[in-house]
DNA sequence: CCGCAGATATATCGTTTTGATATATCTATT
DNA sequence: AATAGATATATCAAAACGATATATCTGCGG
C-alpha cells in the first residue's frame, strides 16, 4: 500500500463484498459501522480518486440510465491483495477519544452539579445508541448460521458489551458524586 | 473560543491547576489522561502560540537560569472563562476509533486464524494498559479524600470498567470463533 | 573527567481527516 | 405542479497527527 490512509482500507473492506458509489460508502460507514469508525466525503472521494489511479479500485458501470452520473467502484486484485496485507498484520491503532471523560477529568474548575449533568448526557447517548445496537443484534440472530456474518455479530456484541460497561459505570459515578458534599 | 479545537480545551483544563511549559502538557496528555485522549507536539505548539496571541494564556517566566529557554504558560481570567463555557455545554463528542474492530467486520476476507490472532492481539494490548490503570487506582485510593482527586479517580475507573468489558469479550469471541468450522 | 545515551524543550512540515458547503438530479408526497 | 428529502459528486479551510530537526541538560559507566 502506498499511501498510509486508514479509510483506503475501509473503502476496500466495503468493495471486497460489492461494487458502490462514494456516496454507497459513506452511508455503509454510518450504518453498521459507525459505532467503531467514522468518515467523511472530504477523505472517501479523494481516497478514491486515488486508488483510481494507482490501480486498487477501478470505476464499473459509470451509469448513465437517464442522464445523472453514478459512479461504481469495483476492487481490483491489488486492491484485494492490499487488503489482506493489511488483515495479515498483527497492528491495530484503537485510538480514543471520550471528551466526556475530558470535562469530568477537568471537573475540578466547575462545581459538582455541571460534573453531574455532563454524566447524564452521557448516559442519555449511550443508551440511544445501545438501542440501536440490540436491533441490529436482534437482525442478526436470524441469519447466525450463514457464514460471513459471524464477523459482523462480533462486532455488534462488542459494541453492546461496551455500552453496557459505560451504562453501569454511570450508575457508579452518580452515586459517588450525590455522595459527595461540595 | 475563536476556534473550534478540542486541543486548546485540553491545554486551558491543564493550565487551570498549574503553570505548564508545552513539554510538560505532552507529558500530562500521554500520562494519565491517555486512554481517553491523545495530543501531539503538532497541534500543542501552534495552539499555545495562538491562545497567547489572543489572550487565553500568558508566558511566565521565560526562565533562562544558565543558558536554555523554557517557557511556562500560565492561565488568563479569560482563559478560565473559556474552560469554564465549555464544561457549562451540555455535549461532548466521543469518537471511537477501533481498528482492531475494522479488522474484524472485514473477517470475511481472510481466514478464521487471522481474525483469531487480530483478537489476541488486541487482547495483550488491553491486559498491559489495564495493568497501568489498575496502579493508578491503587495509587488514587490512598489519596481519595482529597477534594479534587474524585474527577480523576472517576476517569480511571471508567478506563478499567471498559478495559474488563473488552477482555470478557475477546473470551467469548475467541470461543465463538474457535468453535467454528472453516 | 570524558563521552554519550536519554530526557528535556521548542518548533515546523507534509499528510490525513473532519466538517461544512456547493451543486445538481432523482423521487415521493401533497 | 410544487417541493421537501434522498441521492450523488466534489472541494475547501481548519484541525490533528506523526515524523523530524535542533539543541541543551543530566546522569552514568569507563
Amino acid at each position: 500500500m502506498a499511501k498510509d490512509r486508514k479509510i483506503d482500507l475501509v473503502i476496500l473492506g466495503l468493495l471486497f463484498h460489492e461494487d458502490l458509489t462514494g456516496y454507497d460508502i459513506k452511508k455503509r460507514i454510518d450504518g453498521g459501522i459507525s459505532f467503531f469508525w467514522k468518515g467523511s466525503f472530504g477523505s472517501i472521494y479523494p481516497a478514491l480518486a486515488d486508488m483510481e489511479k494507482s490501480g486498487y479500485v477501478e470505476k464499473r458501470g459509470v451509469q448513465t440510465k437517464g442522464r445523472r452520473e453514478k459512479i461504481l467502484y469495483h476492487i481490483t486484485d491489488k486492491g484485494i491483495d492490499a487488503l489482506k496485507e493489511w488483515l495479515n498484520v498483527e497492528q491495530a491503532a484503537n485510538d480514543l477519544k471520550y471528551e466526556t471523560m475530558l470535562k469530568l477529568y477537568f471537573g475540578g474548575a466547575q462545581d459538582k452539579g455541571t460534573a453531574l449533568k455532563n454524566i447524564r448526557y452521557f448516559e442519555d447517548q449511550v443508551k440511544s445508541d445501545l438501542a440501536v445496537l440490540r436491533v441490529y443484534q436482534e437482525n442478526l440472530k436470524k441469519v447466525m448460521d450463514q457464514k460471513d456474518h459471524i464477523y459482523y455479530y462480533l462486532t455488534v456484541t462488542f459494541g453492546i458489551d461496551t455500552y453496557e460497561a459505560y451504562l453501569k459505570w454511570c450508575g457508579r459515578a452518580k452515586k459517588i458524586l450525590g455522595g459527595m458534599e461540595e
